[in-house]
DNA sequence: GTCAAGATGGTAACATTGTTACCCAATGAA
DNA sequence: TTCATTGGGTAACAATGTTACCATCTTGAC
């Protein structure tokens, strides 16, 4: 039997441990699903480009679900890495909150299916586990790590960091998952829509201007 | 073969004309939908319920896409009467946009699985058609209506009321996805993430405070 | 070194889905 | 009356997730 694709073969992967075959079925389930959306998603399908029987997703992943689980947490992972990449990016953590943020869109726009599996139920009857919520806490953790940094520049700002972060999160969700499903009524610049929710949140927080930046303490 | 619903027989339906077999069929959809989630929703299954065969759904529908089609539309148009029934409610314009806005939070939670189907793609590869974004248009054009009452009470706000529309929905769209999907982060009141979402939209917009009602003429 | 036991994984069957080919019946027009 | 057209039920088909069965391969005890 030929090598089905070279961007993962089952038969070569195998002798280099059970973590490598679960990262490549994981890497090649996210390109099928970038390439023809949920529907090509199948696990005949991705036996097939993985040159192995379907049973080796029922031993490693317990099945579909268990697939869908383990994309979903790739997905939160790469979201996180894009986020902090982009925090690491500014010096002014206060300056830093717009674009951060507007990552999230960006990254949805990049992994459109991926998006869909992570928030959207892409796949039908999907019950998210606790682990996959642990996922997207730590994602929003590097959002809620912004908002403290601001913050502490400030010295002022929201005390709960992390209803700040999760205020955020769900402002630009909004739009963001309006225009990535195609349902935006009356098309709008997206990228407008989003920048003005999170500006919206940002005023209501105090985040958004780096008013003069005052030594005092924080005590009033 | 004895009636298998007591909501609905298509055979009882079928001399009353399409219109009513349609309306019918669409709202044991519904009803399917709500009880058992989109995995409920089968065609075999409808036409059992109904007492026809699946080969009613696809002339009345044209397959099951169709159907999804029809039941996104019937849950814009029961968002739009009730976001319309919760404006008439007010007397005061600028006061009813809150509570306007928080009706989508509780159509969203009273109609879990249709307001999946309505935005998230709870339906797999449904690809939603112009007639559907139009009526979700009509949705968002009570929003837009408030928008403009509200305008024109205080005298001042958005020059754009559909954008000003469009700003408040999504905001109030991410809160709300976020919670009726499960994957809100870190359990949190949705009413109140919602509340704040809407608030901090209406402040930028200046629609927030019914500030003591001037009888200013609009130019400045 | 040998043999048994357990894990690994491929094949094929099964249940369920959307979809459609086939066919029957009814209804209206010529 | 007869024929054609349309509505509609049955059953078959293709694709999918899942699992029973079985071959093969490793591995550890004696």
């Amino acid at each position: 039997m030929k090598a089905a694709n070279v961007c993962f073969d089952y038969q070569m992967a195998r002798a280099a441990g059970d973590d490598v075959v679960r990262r490549g079925l994981l890497e090649l389930a996210a390109r099928l699903l970038a390439e023809g959306g949920p529907q090509a998603l199948t696990l005949r399908h991705l036996a097939q480009r993985a040159n192995c029987s379907t049973k080796v997703v029922y031993i490693l992943f317990g099945g579909k679900n268990g697939l869908s689980e383990g994309l979903k947490v790739e997905g939160f992972a790469r979201l996180r890495f894009t986020v902090e990449r982009e925090r690491r990016r500014h010096r002014d953590p206060v300056q830093a909150l717009l674009p951060v943020m507007l990552t999230y869109r960006s990254f949805a726009l990049a992994n459109r299916a991926l998006f869909g599996v992570m928030f959207g139920n892409a796949l039908p009857e999907h019950v998210p586990t606790e682990y996959s919520r642990q996922q997207a806490r730590l994602a929003l953790g590097a959002v809620e790590s912004s908002v403290a940094e601001a913050r502490a520049a400030l010295g002022a700002g929201p005390d709960d960091a992390r209803e700040a972060a999760v205020r955020l999160w769900a402002a630009v969700h909004g739009p963001v998952t309006l225009e990535v499903e195609g349902i935006m009524p009356f098309d709008r610049d997206g990228e407008r829509l989003a920048r003005l929710a999170v500006t919206d949140v940002l005023a209501s927080l105090r985040l958004n201007q780096p008013r003069a930046a005052t030594s005092l303490e924080k005590t009033p």
